[in-house]
DNA sequence: ATGCATGAGAT
DNA sequence: TCTCATGCATA
């Protein structure tokens, strides 16, 4: 919805990765000051409202646009798919240009780290305008090529070098501004170092006190919990119950109460401790050696993760909230910044137009699983390409599973079985349909399938737009 | 907070 | 080719 609701006319983005996005940082904690993010907030209203199982808006959010008229978008976006058209230019990816300050970078980080750190690579494009619907044709094969050769190590894997930053092979060193690694808290609960450093201001996003340094390699003395995390097979035979195998070496017998109470715990001590979500991944790298994005870490907050998956994370973050909570220096768990660079080369992220994305939901309420075939037929249909369409449908299933089913009601299988009916893709449900009360979705056809996601009970849209507001918030 | 994308592993 | 875990980019 969010990205529905923007003009639409999809503006095209230009990928500009080089200005990083740490809105929230800046806005929870690049301000630095702790205090003025600490205390305000501090004390959440109830936490008790702040996590619904099923935040899903999908459909709802969806339905609840008015469903446009569809100028035609296939050939609008064809038409103008000039090959890596103009905004197309090989525009290639600075690969080693500038590190990349990739996202959630702690706020320490983007406190400290000055933008002329990436200069190079500032090309904007965004006055580029582009049709409708900007997929990137752009990025062309170049993309695809070196994305092959992608060089993320697997942070475990990789865990013998370092901890949490990455860098390509090719990268150059002198281009860093030095990496600290101040002594890797965390082998032990009680790090000597942390202890000592104790510092009255519990500032955690801190200048950080030494933050340049040139440690990059420092070993991870705190190995991950568990070997291997998950791939339990018993989670398999979780059922629809609570607690279940988690085969984390903390043994937890976790229940899906259990996880929702620590993930309104964590998240409520996390703020209170003046940590963001990117912090928490960060010090995860940095503590146990598997970073993680904000996004996981927000998704776990939120219960958006499937019940497995909460499983192996709850453990590390477990640990790291009571290492948070004892430290006298919360500072020190994250001094590590997460100098991450990515050279691969990303598509562009493709903004679907409100009426396509509607569109997209309609085919899915009809076949969330569309076969070759059907994906093709929807890709011309809506002018988009096929993979995108195809990502789509991943990723609405995926959607799916993680929202509209409550950690306790995995899926033992199948919520989307092979698209049954082969698609009676006639025309379109798109484009020029107007449907009766301009309503969308129109109420999908008695013998289509219904996801089970469509459960009403949750549904957020069944929610009060305010206590929404406050699960979300 | 969430949409679109990637990549590994399973089918 | 799908699922799943995960993350970049963006609203």
């Amino acid at each position: 919805m969010s990205e529905g609701s923007q003009s639409p006319e999809c503006q095209n983005r230009s990928y500009d990765s080089s200005r990083g996005n740490c809105a929230q940082h800046v806005g929870q904690q690049g301000l630095g000051n702790a205090a003025s993010f600490q205390l305000p907030h501090g004390v959440l209203p109830d936490p008790s409202l702040f996590y619904s199982k099923a935040a899903y808006n999908g459909i709802s959010s969806t339905s609840a646009q008015p469903f446009f008229h569809f100028p035609n978008v296939a050939t609008d976006y064809r038409g103008s798919d000039p090959q890596a058209g103009e905004f197309g230019q090989p525009k290639h990816w600075y690969a080693f240009a500038a590190p990349e300050y990739t996202g959630q970078v702690p706020g320490a980080t983007a406190a400290t780290q000055p933008t002329n750190l990436s200069p190079p690579i500032a090309e904007t494009r965004e006055q580029i305008k582009l049709p409708d619907i900007k997929t990137e044709k752009d990025t062309g094969e170049d993309y695809s090529a070196a994305t092959r050769a992608q060089q993320y190590p697997t942070p475990l894997a990789s865990a013998a070098m370092h901890q949490g930053v990455f860098y390509s092979a090719a990268w150059n060193p002198s281009f860093w501004p030095g990496i600290t690694q101040i002594a890797p808290i965390g082998s032990n609960h009680q790090n000597p170092s942390t202890s000592s450093a104790s510092s009255p201001s519990m500032s955690p996003s801190p200048p950080g006190t030494g933050l340049l340094g040139n440690s990059f390699f420092t070993m991870n003395q705190n190995p991950l919990p568990n070997g291997n995390p998950a791939q339990n097979p018993a989670s398999s035979a979780r059922s629809s119950g609570s607690s279940s195998g988690c085969s984390d070496s903390e043994e937890e017998t976790l229940s899906t109460e259990e996880l929702e109470q620590f993930a309104k715990e964590l998240k409520h001590k996390r703020i209170t401790l003046g940590f963001t979500q990117a912090d928490v991944g960060l010090a995860l790298g940095n503590l146990y050696g598997k970073m993680f994005s904000q996004t996981t870490i927000c998704r776990f907050e939120a219960l958006q993760l499937s019940f497995k998956n909460m499983c192996k994370l709850k453990p590390l973050l477990q640990r790291w909230l009571n290492e948070a909570e004892n430290s006298e220096n919360p500072q020190d768990m994250y001094k590590i910044e997460r100098v991450f660079v990515d050279t691969r080369k990303r598509k562009r992220r493709t903004s679907l137009e409100g009426a396509v994305r509607a569109a997209l939901e309609s085919y899915f309420m009809k076949c969330p699983k569309p076969n070759t075939q059907e994906i093709t037929h929807i890709s011309d249909d809506l002018g988009l390409e096929r993979d995108v369409v195809r990502v789509w449908f991943c990723n609405r299933r995926q959607k799916g599973k993680r929202l509209a089913l409550p950690l306790d009601e995995e899926p033992d299988g199948q919520y989307y079985e092979q698209s049954h009916s082969p698609l009676n893709m006639a025309p379109s449900p798109i484009p020029n349909q107007v449907y009766p009360g301009s309503s969308y979705p129109p109420a999908p056809p008695p013998t289509l399938y219904m996801p089970q996601l469509h459960r009403p009970d949750v549904l957020k849209q069944g929610l009060h737009p305010g206590l929404v507001g406050h699960l979300t918030g």
